[in-house]
DNA sequence: TTATTCGTACGAAAAATTTCCTACCTTTAC
DNA sequence: GTAAAGGTAGGAAATTTTTCGTACGAATAA
């Protein structure tokens, strides 16, 4: 009893797993096959078969679930899109700037190239705040 | 030859190495005792010779200089702050946001509490941009 | 029917990361 | 001087993460 998974349960994809619930965040309930295509076009080379292995342990760890009533199981991604980004954005700020959201803005900004568009989508992100 | 050294050696800090780089970007040069000491006080139980170990490795890896000229080697972070966590936030906005930093701006602000002293500053900061 | 294609399951290996034991040297306190 | 405390070096083990080979069943096309 209490299995290796249980424990190993916590809510952190790695970054393999990450990539995989992007594909499915993005596009949807999805294949192997799929999924699979996906990175291999937009990420890097990787075999069929190291997806598949990764997308059944992501299941056995309940990241993901799947419908296997059709041979082509599909997979659906059982965490949250908003609470994990959520999530990983806030640890990743506590950890590199100290959980200051300015220091970021500060990096993110100053560091490089933010295109006048994202930058005024800002500003109205922030003015919307001020009226709440 | 080409050692793995050579190979892995890429600007990429692992978790752990990254906790070994704050300490060191936020305290300066320090002896392993007192980066031992740090991390078991601000993270997590870890033993010396671990802590010692990583430090050695990251050194190899040229992540750290030491300066071996006492008994107590001191050791430097040899990645800048500003351009690894440029680098990596970067990285994560690219792939957590698809390079959006106003996404990620709404995530941070629309999902938590940010204080209004933050805001303010970050309001300073777009206001900055602006005018220059 | 039969062979080819496409799917899953499973095990194991490879790689990467992390942890710690042991040996041994230097400094310090007595 | 000697013991205790505190250092480094290095190897090895433990974990975690990632990758892939092999087996085999189902679907499909010829």
């Amino acid at each position: 009893m209490n299995k290796k998974i249980a424990v190993t349960s916590k809510t952190e994809p790695t970054k393999s797993e990450l990539e995989i619930l992007q594909v499915l965040w993005q596009y949807g309930p999805s294949t192997v096959r799929f999924v699979n295509d996906t990175l291999n076009e937009q990420k890097r080379a990787v075999q069929y078969t190291s997806t598949l292995k990764l997308m059944q342990i992501m299941a056995e760890k309940k990241m993901l679930k799947r419908d296997e009533t059709n041979m082509k199981h599909i997979y659906i991604a059982a965490m949250e899109e908003q609470k994990t980004k959520g999530f990983l954005l806030d640890r990743f700020v506590d950890s590199m700037f100290n959980g200051s959201a300015s220091s970021l803005m500060m990096q993110l900004l100053g560091n490089k190239k933010t295109s006048a568009k994202e930058l005024q989508q800002i500003k109205d992100l922030l003015n919307k705040l001020d009226k709440s």
